[in-house]
DNA sequence: TAAACCAATCTGGTAAACCAGTTTAACCTT
DNA sequence: AAGGTTAAACTGGTTTACCAGATTGGTTTA
């Protein structure tokens, strides 16, 4: 029952969201909106559209997260510099994203971290080297104690995210992790057998990554995620 | 000067929702709450940290994003299925988050769609096979006239990212998309003899996803990007 | 005539009051 | 004293009014 109400309400204010920024949507086309043109005010789609002004700010605020829109105070809200169709095209694809399952999450971790390791190989500082040292430490401490270190590993991982140079998988990286360790969690992915294996593994990326060796890292991190790959196409979701 | 205030008014924005964000870590810390315990009440953050209710909404929001936090109606807002060293870690993480460069993003991209031209080899319906071809029918007959494609190209692109299959993928690509596709007219990446052989590239790449030959889309969409990979990292940015 | 100015207006952001469900706890009944 | 009932307090969401800076268009001035 309370999972219900959750869903419900979730439901409704997507449904709310979704159908302003299709409003949004529209009205570009309907104007012709060139790149870097400017949206009527919050008070004007708000009258237009027959919804609450905080409403508008809210899609607006999505549609900025997807850079789609930027918001400009104190002079107005304006659009990518995008022609139409792109706009267009983009905001009916957020429209129809889907909500990712663990399957996906998992593919596309695997895909950004086999990037981010080689990368944090070839551009670690010697500072981001020191951030993956502690998170190490950290887990392996935990993990030697046979205590659950989900996290730790976790917080490992994004440190060679971070050491990667690349702010944009970085981020990437951020998206998708709270989704894929919730799972994790979930679905009890992490056998105790594996936290002790999981030790040694981490070691020999780092070490891979300290010695720069782009090649080693790579494998060994395939390596890494290959129980985890296996298990989760497995497993029954 | 415009761009000054742009910037200017833009770092304090972010500057007071990363205020607000730490103090919400603060505060999970100094509480040491448990996976999926209560955050106290929109009213009484926004005493405690003498910021307006709004501001302490948009910062949950933004939190919401990443999947850190949920609210939830008539009832609270309660913070992700995590640790408190996990929630810790990515909190912080996400304060320290660079704004990506143009590199990064062309580097993230190439990656993601060797993967999702893939995918969409491997698992692509009939009707996302039609939704493609409309698509590059689109991007073929705009190309012919001589006129900029840029926009129909992208939304071929994001048709591959649909037929992958991997809502994650999708939703990562649509996020990296609007920025790439700026930077690409700001820059005059696409040279105009570009377009028409990457008529030719396109409708090979899409004849490979149609006979599901997942080994030569891959090799197809990596010369496809080669032109534009060799041209971002000469440019110097 | 054209440049400079200034006030009315418009903007996104902020604050405060209000709403409809939820949660809590005190109260009454048995 | 235990269990059911109910009303008050609390929740995120919404509405309304207000704010300070940006924009704009007419007016003034050189």
């Amino acid at each position: 029952m309370f999972m219900k109400i959750e869903a419900l309400n979730k439901t409704d204010n997507r449904g709310l969201q979704n159908d302003i920024i299709s409003k949004i949507r529209d009205h570009i086309n309907y104007k012709n909106l060139e790149p870097g043109d400017k949206l009527p005010s919050e008070r004007m789609l708000s009258e237009k559209f027959e919804v609450s002004r905080s409403a508008i700010r809210e899609a607006i605020q999505s549609l900025e997260f997807y850079g789609i829109l930027e918001s400009i105070p104190q002079s107005g809200t304006f659009v990518a510099k995008l022609g139409v169709t792109a706009l267009n095209g983009m905001i009916n694809e957020i429209l129809n994203l889907e909500e990712p399952d663990f399957k996906s999450l998992v593919e596309t971790r695997i895909l950004l971290e086999l990037k981010t390791v080689r990368l944090a190989a070839q551009r670690r500082t010697e500072e981001q080297l020191k951030h993956m040292k502690q998170a190490l430490d950290a887990y392996t401490e935990k993990a030697l104690l046979g205590e659950d270190a989900v996290q730790e590993d976790l917080l490992f991982h994004l440190a060679i995210a971070k050491a990667s140079g690349n702010p944009s998988l970085n981020t990437l990286m951020l998206i998708i992790t709270p989704e894929i360790i919730t799972n994790f969690e979930k679905y009890h992915v992490c056998g105790d057998d594996q936290t002790f294996k999981g030790i040694e593994e981490h070691k020999s990326i780092f070490e891979a990554i300290k010695n720069k060796d782009v090649q080693r890292s790579k494998e060994l991190m395939k390596v890494h995620f290959k129980s985890l790959y296996k298990y989760c196409y497995n497993v029954d979701l």
